[in-house]
DNA sequence: TTATAATAAGACAAAATAATCTTAAATCTT
DNA sequence: AAGATTTAAGATTATTTTGTCTTATTATAA
């Protein structure tokens, strides 16, 4: 049951370590992230350029560069992230994968796949990353393999 | 969010074609269903093996040959398709991937996860290809494009 | 101003998933 | 017995996702 890409699950990791660094204010090396995280160095500087590119982050190049939240990390909600990553559909999606599914032209499983569904949207669209990151911080909670 | 893959998608649905023809009585020929299905013939074939060497159907070659349950459809949970086709930790993965995550080793969003995912869970343990295949029998919803 | 450190961008490669094709084996019909 | 029909099995190809590598660009610092 894999819900999210792997561009989603490290860039939500990536976003969690920002936030337990120092609460988001400052910039932070990808270079150190990937090596904390156990994420490959290139690929998360292509996520988190997704991420820039979307406004939720700025970048900084040179010494003492990375990236930074553009957006306060209070303000952006789970569901900013994975829409950016995976597309504007992530939540509307057919279990059984049929285009027009939906009210009208219900595939069989779509009753129970819309509750399911609607549940998981509303956590994602009601959490933000620094109410995850609140979370991790406390419990000391695990990011890395 | 996807959450099933195109083998999945394809086994449900020609499970629930076989429950809705008869009721799940007799052998269905998979070039029938691949058409009326608009799944790839070559590719359903290979599905509906797994689940026969999962010993959920039975198939029978030559002129009138197909597939047919061999457990009654009133016996087999979504669940155990699933399984079958993605593999016994379908309902046990982690969010963010993370491998050893779970009550003792907690990722910021095993809680909320546990939930959602707990949900789903208990949803395709509780209902059997007969179930959906009733109700979309009886309301005549849609299991193709 | 030169060297160094860092992200940006895009090409490339590997792996996983999805789809197709070919041949074999089993069964029925005539 | 011969031919037609159908699944079985495995090889091959295509597509998508994931990961790596190289080169450029920007910034800092000596």
């Amino acid at each position: 049951m894999k819900v999210l890409s792997k561009s989603s699950e490290y860039g939500l990791r990536a976003l969690l370590y920002m936030v337990g660094k120092d609460g988001g204010q400052e910039f932070v090396s990808i270079r150190e992230m990937s090596e904390h995280l156990g994420i490959s160095f290139h690929f998360l500087t292509k996520i988190l350029q997704s991420l820039t590119q979307a406004n939720l982050l700025v970048s900084y190049r040179g010494p003492h560069g990375g990236v930074a939240f553009k957006v306060s990390p209070a303000q952006i909600l789970l569901g900013d992230v994975v829409r950016v990553l995976e597309g504007n559909d992530f939540f509307e999606k057919c279990l059984l994968g049929l285009p027009g599914c939906g009210e009208l032209a219900p595939c069989p499983m779509h009753a129970f796949w819309k509750e399911i569904r609607g549940a998981l949207k509303d956590e994602f669209e009601n959490t933000t990353i620094a109410d995850m990151g609140q979370k991790a911080l406390k419990r000391n909670l695990r990011l890395m393999p």
